[in-house]
Parts: structure tokens; C-alpha cells; sequence
DNA sequence: AAATCAATTTAGCATGGGCTAACTTTTTGC
DNA sequence: GCAAAAAGTTAGCCCATGCTAAATTGATTT
């Protein structure tokens, strides 16, 4: 029952609020590789007013941002031309997608409705270590092959 | 199941991601009052200094922070002394504790370790709606009576 | 009661991630 | 091929959240 519920060392509590923020530090980060990603193969090209519709920001917004994952090494792109990933910003994509369905899956595995698992995964996907994203997908695997 | 990953509809997608920078802007405060609650009834009060080694951030980033929240209605303060909650900090510090329990525990539930429950709780918690911790909830208590 | 030490505050700065408004370029339709 | 529409860019702004360095206040110790 565990009541008396006693703070963590200072040390690991501040350890794991500075893993949180960087974290979240990536966050905008995965969300774009990962749209850009979903953009190619469902639309063919990821154009700026697509990724701006699909986050719900203008398209000075994107720009900002695009120059941001450019300078990191994630996408290219040439004026008035549409985003491509870099190996880098496809390698990224690629885990962040998986990640994003394993979280879903999993999330829908326990009963939730699509349009909650959905918005949840969203933003419970960034937080998931890689031991509970497995834990998670082994849960879904049970569910499956079990009944 | 459903490998042909269509993504939702563009307003659909927007309304996503407007409800996850939402979330994202009471990430700080949330986190602020639960443990400012949790300082008061460990140390007694929570003075600037615990919030700082706690968090992992400075002295002044703590001040700053603390205007913020004074501002929003969530704590109050009088210079060089500790930092108290209003009945709306400690509204949400109590709805926060309990949603995080609920994560922690639902981790624990699902078999991870301390560790690593502490720090996923940590981010998770704030992305998850009234439904996934209805869920999350039943099944702690599921697995706690059921075996 | 001073002196010292700890805690807090302030000032000034940086970056991320939003916005609007104005401008430029590209695409499309006639 | 041109005009209009759509897309992209740029400039200038805002706020949140972090930092360092310096100043100030409060607490402790002799
Ligand atoms: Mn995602
Ligand atoms: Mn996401
Ligand atoms: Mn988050
Ligand atoms: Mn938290």
C-alpha cells in the first residue's frame, strides 16, 4: 500500500526532471520527423501547408521549425520546395512510428476507444523508456494471440 | 491489423496536437504544485532552495518560475519566506498526486522496475486523459485483488 | 552585535516555439 | 502567357523556461 509516500534521493528526483526536460526537448522534434515520414507515403511529398494543417500552426511556424531540424541534421530542403529526411531524420522517423504504434496498440489493447488511444499515444509516446515500451508490447502480444 | 496506417483527418490531427501543447504549458505548473505539496508535508514547508535541488534547476529559475505560478492563482509567496499553495494550487497539487499514483502504480502493476515506474510516471502523467486513468486504475486494482 | 554563511532576488541573456503581417515565389486556370 | 491563387518566406513580435553573475536579505555563530 506504500502511504507514507516518501520523496526520492534529491539526486534521483533532480536526475529525473532533467531527463524529462530534455524529453520534452525532442518532442516537436519526433512529432515532425515522424509527420513528415507519414506525409511522404500517404500524400507523396511533405509540403510545409500540409505539416502546418496537420500540427494546427501557421506556416511560419513550420519554417521556424523545418530550419531548426535542418540545422540538426533531420531534414533538407530547398526554398519552395517540399522536406525530405535525411538518413538521420528517417532513422528517428522510423523508431518514433513504431514507438507511436506500440504505444496505440497498446493503449487499445487495454479497451480504450480509438479517438482517446489517439490522443493519448501522442503525447504519452515521448515519456515511454525503452523497457516499458516493451513491457507495453509484449501486453498487446498477450492480448492477441491469447483470446 | 490494419498495416495501412491512414492518418486521421487533418482538423482531427490539429485538434491532437492543439491538446498536446496544451498539456505541454501546464507540464511546469503541475509538477511545481505536487511537489510543493509534497515538500510541505515531508519538510514541513517548501522553501525555494528544495524546489531548485529537487527539479534540478537554479535558484533563479525557481524564483521565476514561482512569479509564474503567483500570477495563475496557484501559489503565494512573501519575499525571502516560503512558498505556500492557494486552494486552487492545492486543488490541483491533490488532483496531480493522485493522477501520478495512479501511473506509478499501474507501472508497478505491469511488472517495471522502481527505477524506471518513477521516472516514466513522471512524463506519462501528464498525458494521460480522465479515460486511460479510469483504465489504468481498474487494472492496478485488478491485478491487486486478483491474484 | 558583527561577521559569516545561506537563501533569495534581480538583471541580463539565450533558446524554443508560437504568432501576425507583409512580401516573394510558384502553381494553376483561363 | 498572364492573372489570380496558393504556397513559402521573412521580419518582428511574444511568452515560457532555462542560465550566470551580482546584489540583497535572513539566519547563525561566535
Ligand atoms: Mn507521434
Ligand atoms: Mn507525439
Ligand atoms: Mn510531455
Ligand atoms: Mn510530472
Amino acid at each position: 500500500m506504500a502511504g507514507g509516500a516518501v520523496l526520492p534521493t534529491k539526486e534521483n528526483h533532480a536526475e529525473t526532471f532533467a531527463r524529462l526536460r530534455d524529453a520534452h526537448a525532442r518532442e516537436v522534434t519526433e512529432d515532425y520527423v515522424e509527420m513528415i515520414a507519414d506525409l511522404i507515403v500517404e500524400e507523396g511529398e511533405a509540403r510545409a501547408v500540409s505539416l502546418a494543417e496537420r500540427f494546427g500552426v501557421t506556416p511560419a511556424t513550420v519554417n521556424n521549425t523545418i530550419k531548426r531540424l535542418e540545422r540538426d541534421g533531420f531534414v533538407s530542403s530547398r526554398p519552395y520546395r517540399s522536406i525530405f529526411l535525411t538518413e538521420a531524420g528517417q532513422a528517428l522517423a522510423d523508431k518514433c512510428r513504431e514507438r507511436h504504434q506500440i504505444v496505440y496498440d497498446f493503449l487499445i489493447a487495454l479497451g480504450l476507444d480509438a479517438k482517446i488511444a489517439e490522443f493519448d499515444a501522442e503525447g504519452i509516446e515521448h515519456h515511454v523508456s525503452a523497457e516499458t515500451l516493451e513491457v507495453f508490447r509484449k501486453f498487446t502480444e498477450a492480448r492477441k494471440t491469447g483470446d
